[in-house]
DNA sequence: AAGAAAGATTGCGCATTGAGCAAGTTTATT
DNA sequence: AATAAACTTGCTCAATGCGCAATCTTTCTT
């Protein structure tokens, strides 16, 4: 089922992280609006339209890691045993996912990030990057409900999960208190009990 | 302070939606792929480069109405009490945005709209336009939170919300039964309790 | 191990597009 | 009516996404 991946597919990877890598340093070092594709291309020894073959466009080199991320999440998501609440394997899902070698990341990666959250017109592509999955995640998540409206509260569960978590990252990547996993467990705990009102604080009382 | 706007503002916003429209009976007639900006200029009877002067892309130019619409709840947020409970404040903004006579809206836009929904990598165009006023919203909720980490909390906010609504509107629009207030209210009432398995379907069934 | 088949990389060319610039045109001001 | 301010347009260019065909690499077959 799972054979290992041969040089061809290692290779493709290698390429692939490199490229991103690339766009990730150059667009911290340069500024994401003088990021060209050629630059990408080249620092990271392919041409330029080798690049194409990989990526649609130097946002999306950008944020592959995001997607790589939101991948796994889906993954972790079919994992999670059927009869568990919704919103448990929401959760779940996504503290193994913050677990999984993620949760103290490189400093470098940290300010990189941080630079890149500068350049507002960024944020429409990170955005862009989370709404791929979304339709998925609904339609995995909508047999484990029940009851009425099974369409609009998957999909609904599915959008404010993830912006949730976006949220949640982005906030401790600009304000690292704490472990990533922290942030992402208070972030799921007030996105819970977004309408009550006498609630936030004891919810955020409790992740401390 | 709110003089009337002068022949030149109204032309202004006349080709603009002129091209706002354009692009989107273009883009269903068509098809989203086939759609080029000298299309919509020409349909709209000004120049290529006059385009570029109101849009910067022509998925702009399609998702206009959202994003004026998003505008416009903005203004409804900051109008509304200060003293008000925050998702309280959300959801009636909403509302009124939604009862502003595009409750219910003219049946050529509603099967443009829902053409537009078959072009998968429009979905990501048009979170980017929800994505322009999230750090506005934000940054108009956090002052009426009190308590602990106030800027989390009121992106979260905003984000939860804002994809809710995004929601919420998309499936009306792909699934129109009962009133367009309806599927919102119901949406936000579903978002309100995310966390809380039980209050599903009470939830919903309080919207009947 | 040799050769065929499948897959990846590259260069070339073209269509689309976003934007700066300057000249011409329309609206606002006085 | 004259002047100023704002808008439109055509021209031009750099950047980009992608189809195509040639070449090189990995994998499969026998």
């Amino acid at each position: 089922m799972a054979e290992p991946p041969g040089l061809r597919a290692r290779k493709k990877e290698a390429t692939r992280l490199a490229l991103h890598e690339a766009a990730l340093r150059l667009a911290a070092e340069q500024g994401a609006d003088r990021l060209h594709v050629e630059a990408i291309a080249d620092a990271a020894n392919v041409s330029r339209r080798t690049f194409s073959n990989y990526f649609s466009s130097k946002e999306e080199a950008l944020f592959y890691d995001d997607a790589v991320r939101l991948r796994r999440m889906l993954e972790l998501v079919r994992d999670r045993p059927a009869d568990e609440a919704p919103w448990t394997v929401l959760s779940r899902a996504a503290e193994q996912l913050t677990a999984e070698g993620l949760d103290e990341p490189d400093p470098a990666w940290l300010a990189r990030r941080r630079q890149l959250r500068a350049h507002p017109g960024l944020l429409a592509h990170q955005v862009a990057a989370y709404s791929t999955i979304e339709r998925d995640l609904a339609t995995e998540l909508a047999p484990r409900l029940t009851g009425a409206d099974v369409e609009l509260r998957s999909r609904i569960l599915a959008a404010t999960f993830l912006s949730t978590l976006r949220v949640a990252t982005q906030h401790w990547i600009e304000n690292p208190r704490g472990s990533l996993l922290g942030a992402v467990r208070a972030g799921l705990r007030l996105a819970a009990s977004n309408g009550t009102p006498g609630s936030w604080v004891r919810a955020v009382a409790g992740s401390s």
